[in-house]
DNA sequence: CCAGCAGAAAATGTATACATTATCTTTGAC
DNA sequence: GTCAAAGATAATGTATACATTTTCTGCTGG
């Protein structure tokens, strides 16, 4: 467990500054899978007290981070590599029901035109030969807030906050882990604007179907880009294994 | 607001009795829907001081319970009609998937046996003619260790955790089975033969679509139930808003 | 009468002392 | 040497005092 930066930029609470400094950590591997976060230790670490300390820790076990039991404070959640691979097929679920709410409920203006932007932006973006790691940033931010948007016009805060849930499960390799591949990108991109198409043309089945496969792709890109086929394999069907 | 009913239990900690007496109380309709919960009052009907009572606060909000803004507080979330219903929505795909993970793994012996005597128990109360109150009440309990088992057979934590989330949104708890007629009391437990059947059949896709339309009845019978849309929209206070 | 700005009241944010529980260490018996 | 029990240590649970922010109140000026 090394140093954490001190959260001198103190935007507004110290609960919040907390919060952040130790997912970041957390998301940044300072801490082993299972190992206890003690509230004074977090506490001489970050220079404030208890209070925010353990409001923060509370937090991050409700977003499912971290573990909690009574007495006996907190550890970090071990993610394996199956929890992961279901965090997509969840996401994928709830993304697909987003698609069809949003298609069932029909788009406002102001989110008519952010998706077309999106797409527009795109469109833009892949026009040109050969794809960049800049342009892979970019589109990363074009695709989030494509998503971002139907998630809102399905109209379910419950809904997205599952979503953000699912967002918040760790990935074993850094946050753009799955590196996309130039075809996968322009792939994806054709999928956005099928659902688009799907979503303006009021067939929820249609978009539900699209979105999930569209999202269950990312998974599948995952799957490949694991390390070894045997990681592979105990991570996709081989739940197989013997259950007790 | 009333008075609340001291948590003398004190089953373990303080926090765990105000989480449930809070809980409670909002479930009872004791606080009206964008009410504030100050800490302080709280803290004079419960007996406790301040600190339990924020722990608690602050979980019931990450359950979606309450709303919280910094240096505000909390408040009581409304549910709109629409809210409940999306609810269903959101819990129908994630048990459709629940079941459709378990289909792939396949049951061990434990959940097995579990669920062919939650069947059989089912079978034995549904034999006879009429269908009492105490039946129906009966019935509740095999249906939540039906779907229970199988969340927990499919292996994900993110998703057990997220539809025990659905079920924390104020009247769509399968509590609520006990208000349905009998024909539907049925009609559920044919549907929960022919899932069981598609789990051990090990048919992933059959299991999902079947569970996710059990569930789907649910919403129905819900919607069903409810008087007529004038009278909801006046009852909930909730005028569906314009959509801009 | 209303708008707007103090000042007061009250609410939440934070620190800290103390209580309770868990965990570690030591000691003693076998 | 191992095990167990008792005390010591350290962790979390709780209460409370104080700090900061919000909210209410009432005044003043127009």
């Amino acid at each position: 467990m090394a140093a954490l930066p001190a959260p001198e930029t103190s935007s507004s609470t110290r609960f919040e500054s907390v919060l952040e400094a130790v997912r970041a950590a957390i998301l940044a591997g300072e801490f082993e899978p299972g190992e206890r976060l003690h509230e004074v230790k977090l506490t001489t670490l970050l220079g404030v007290s208890r209070t925010p300390v353990r409001a923060a820790l509370q937090k991050l076990a409700s977003e499912g981070l971290l573990d909690y039991t009574p007495n006996r404070g907190y550890t970090l959640r071990e993610f394996s590599i199956d929890e992961v691979i279901s965090a997509y097929e969840v996401r994928a679920v709830l993304e697909g029901l987003a698609a069809r709410l949003s298609a069932e409920r029909g788009l406002n203006v102001s989110e008519m035109g952010t998706l077309q932007q999106a797409l527009r932006d795109g469109d833009d973006l892949l026009r040109n030969g050969h794809i960049t790691d800049e342009h892979r940033s970019e589109y990363s931010r074009i695709n989030a807030c494509f998503h971002v948007t139907i998630h809102a016009s399905a109209g379910s805060r419950l809904l997205n906050d599952m979503v953000y849930l699912c967002q918040q499960v760790p990935v074993s390799s850094p946050r753009n882990v799955v590196a996309f591949e130039e075809g996968d990108v322009r792939r994806r991109h054709e999928d956005h604007h099928r659902i688009f198409e799907a979503i303006v043309g009021r067939e929820p089945w249609r978009a539900e179907m699209l979105m999930r496969d569209h999202v269950a792709s990312v998974k599948s890109s995952l799957i490949r880009s694991l390390p070894s086929p045997a990681a592979v394999q105990s991570a996709t069907k081989t739940a197989r294994r013997l259950r007790r």
